[in-house]
DNA sequence: CTTCTCACG
DNA sequence: ACGTACGTGAGAAGG
């Protein structure tokens, strides 16, 4: 509890820092980038509007959920309408429709679009008098330890994975980070801890097969593939090795074979049943035996003290535990296996925000933090300071704490957010 | 004030 | 029998 507390209060001023400092934006691409989404949302409503009638509302999931299953006689493909009346109408289920009627992408698109609109309402908000953009960084605004950021929220920038120059509405999207660019002369350090979860995972649990995958810096997705699946590891397949993905991220969360089986239809695109699931979960924890052990041994301790807590000795209640009803006791034992992963990793990256800041003052560098996204941090340095900051950047995030696997970070300079991605 | 939807780690 | 992966913020609609 102490260790929580000093660390929190050192950090007060590195926020204060950051929210002070601000981040520059590229108002041209921004103004450009609303301007196209803006009739591009145009084109949209007038397409669906030759399918609707009256005054009709494509925002409101009532209208939207009449339409489409009243006028429009499309066959819902879930049996429950919910509470109020209406079938979902969100992205996961319209997917299942599109099929059945040509206004289903149409939907979809202008929800992308006008999602992106926001964004770009959003980055509006710069300061006048600093030309800059001003975040609050809400230091102990989570359950887990970890940041949140509002007003506007800088953690959730559009950061797409895949690229294609033929579609637009993705290259928009992918232009998001790009407007956000260190001030002249100056350039973007940008390091993000390489799966910090699953190496807390392995530093918690022991697991010998974790522990050995880290040292050895092998492909722990491969890897685990290879185990779950019997098979070697230069014969494991890209689906096997994204199921094992699935497996790896999933059991952090506490992830059963209910949720795991959608995934498994998706990455393979053939239908999967959840005793199918259970077993490779099964499989999973055959071969990891000490993970199913660390996992039981959160929620025990979580049950017998009431409260999760992190390597900081950061603690969350868990009232859920003590609940007569059983899925809310299970909500709680979710809760209480990720509490102590997600908490930890917010520990050390919060440590590492203190480092950095401490050792940029003792070099006298001019170079300031910016963003703190999770599993990143986010600098801006003089051209002069890029090597020294490089270094300076690693070495205090690969220090920040010592489990017993080595934390690694992943670091790139560049002229905007999302050149360093 | 809550629900829905959708963006991020 | 229950519901099924954790943690956030924002805007629109609906009650």
């Amino acid at each position: 509890m102490k260790a929580t507390y000093d660390l929190e209060r050192k950090l007060v001023e590195v926020v204060t820092k950051m929210e002070f400092v601000g981040i520059c934006i590229d108002a041209k691409l921004r103004n450009q980038c609303k301007v196209e989404l803006e009739s591009l949302r145009d084109e949209l409503l007038q397409q669906i509007s030759t399918f609707t009638t009256g005054d009709f509302n494509i925002n409101s999931t009532k209208d939207l959920s009449g339409l489409l299953f009243g006028t429009l006689g499309i066959t819902p493909k879930i049996e429950k309408s919910n509470n109020s009346g209406n079938y979902p109408v969100d992205k996961i289920h319209l997917l299942k429709l599109v099929e059945q009627h040509e206004i289903i992408p149409f939907i979809l698109k202008y929800r992308k679009v006008c999602a992106l609109l926001k964004f770009c309402t959003q980055l509006e908000k710069v300061n006048p008098v600093t030309n800059r953009l001003h975040t609050q960084f809400n230091q102990i605004g989570t359950d887990t330890g970890r940041f949140s950021s509002s007003k506007p929220n800088l953690q959730n920038i559009p950061n797409p994975k895949s690229k294609n120059p033929d579609d637009r509405l993705l290259t928009i999207e992918g232009e998001f980070r790009q407007m956000f660019i260190p001030k002249n002369g100056w350039l973007f350090v940008c390091a993000d801890y390489s799966q910090i979860e699953l190496r807390i995972m392995a530093h918690y649990s022991q697991d010998p097969f974790l522990l050995k995958a880290y040292e050895l810096n092998q492909d722990l997705h491969k890897l685990t593939a290879s185990q779950i699946y019997n098979v070697k590891f230069d014969q494991v397949t890209d689906q096997q090795r994204n199921i094992a993905k699935s497996i790896n991220f999933g059991l952090i969360y506490g992830k059963t074979a209910y949720g795991l089986a959608p995934d498994l239809t998706r990455i393979t695109g053939n239908h999967h049943t959840h005793e199918e699931a259970q077993k490779i979960i099964d499989a999973y924890f055959e071969k990891l035996p000490a993970v199913k052990n660390c996992l039981n041994s959160f929620i025990d301790q979580a049950d017998n003290l009431g409260y999760s807590e992190t390597y900081l000795g950061r603690r969350r209640p868990i009232p859920q535990l003590a609940s007569n009803k059983t899925s809310e006791r299970e909500a709680g034992k979710r809760i209480a296996m990720n509490t102590p992963i997600q908490g930890t990793a917010a520990d050390i990256i919060k440590m590492a925000m203190v480092k950095c800041d401490d050792a940029i003052k003792k070099e006298g560098l001019k170079a300031k933090l910016l963003l703190t996204v999770h599993d990143e941090l986010l600098f801006e340095a003089p051209k002069s300071e890029q090597q020294e900051m490089e270094q300076l950047v690693r070495e205090n995030m690969e220090n920040a704490a010592k489990l017993l696997v080595q934390l690694k970070v992943d670091l790139k300079t560049g002229n905007n957010w999302a050149e360093v991605h």
